[in-house]
DNA sequence: CTATTATTTCGATTATACTAGAAATATCTA
DNA sequence: TAGATATTTCTAGTATAATCGAAATAATAG
């Protein structure tokens, strides 16, 4: 994953609306869930919740699939964890030797 | 971790500058680095670094410790754990049924 | 104390995001 | 087709964030 679809994924989990929207869809898990009952059972306006949706459906995070009138929503799993890869990422080799710091330092432009 | 402190962490994740902070800082490792290094390294002028870096600091993702003149950054590998670890929770545990479902459509207020 | 390097604050510009009501559209049922 | 329910678009107000140069401050070495 690149860094800037990351950071692009991270910024729309990082609003409390679409984060409890999220919360909501991981919990409901691979089947999903109409988009009015997320309404309903966390209380967002109609179209803020439109709003939301789209965002996460934009970064991949949200799949949707229309039944009769409901338009059911689930969580992209697989993008979640990518996102959530991408965080810890490294965290265990850490290629800067301490050298490396001080010959910066040296550098300083 | 709570949803509003998830989602303010991921918020200050979410940005492409500071994204690649945390990951040079990831990949530097426990022992850090100093601020100066980070902003001839990836090529961010100061103020801006400094802005980012209070954010960074200010959900916790920071840890500085000053050194003679240079202020030495590192990252919160705990702190990351728990965010990362808050994407992922409960994702094995489906505990909405799909008789709930049902039952909402029919209960629309 | 003076010079030097490191980092932060200030200030201004510019851009983007959040919110939600009202109206419009879409999808189905009878 | 008419009516009902579901979802989206439009729109506009409000708020917050990103950027970075210039000037200010902090920390140290000589």
């Amino acid at each position: 994953m690149k860094l800037v679809d990351a950071a692009e994924t991270l910024a729309q989990l990082g609003n409390p609306t679409r984060l409890e929207v999220v919360r909501y869809l991981v919990k409901a898990g691979p089947s999903g869930v109409p988009v009015g009952s997320i309404q309903r059972q966390l209380k967002i306006p109609a179209s803020t919740l439109t709003h939301h949706l789209k965002h996460l459906k934009g970064v991949g995070l949200l799949m949707q699939k229309r039944e009769k009138t409901n338009l059911w929503c689930s969580i992209n799993f697989d993008r979640l964890h990518e996102v959530s890869d991408f965080l810890l990422e490294e965290c265990c080799s850490f290629s800067l030797r301490e050298s490396d710091n001080a010959k910066t330092e040296r550098d300083a432009a």
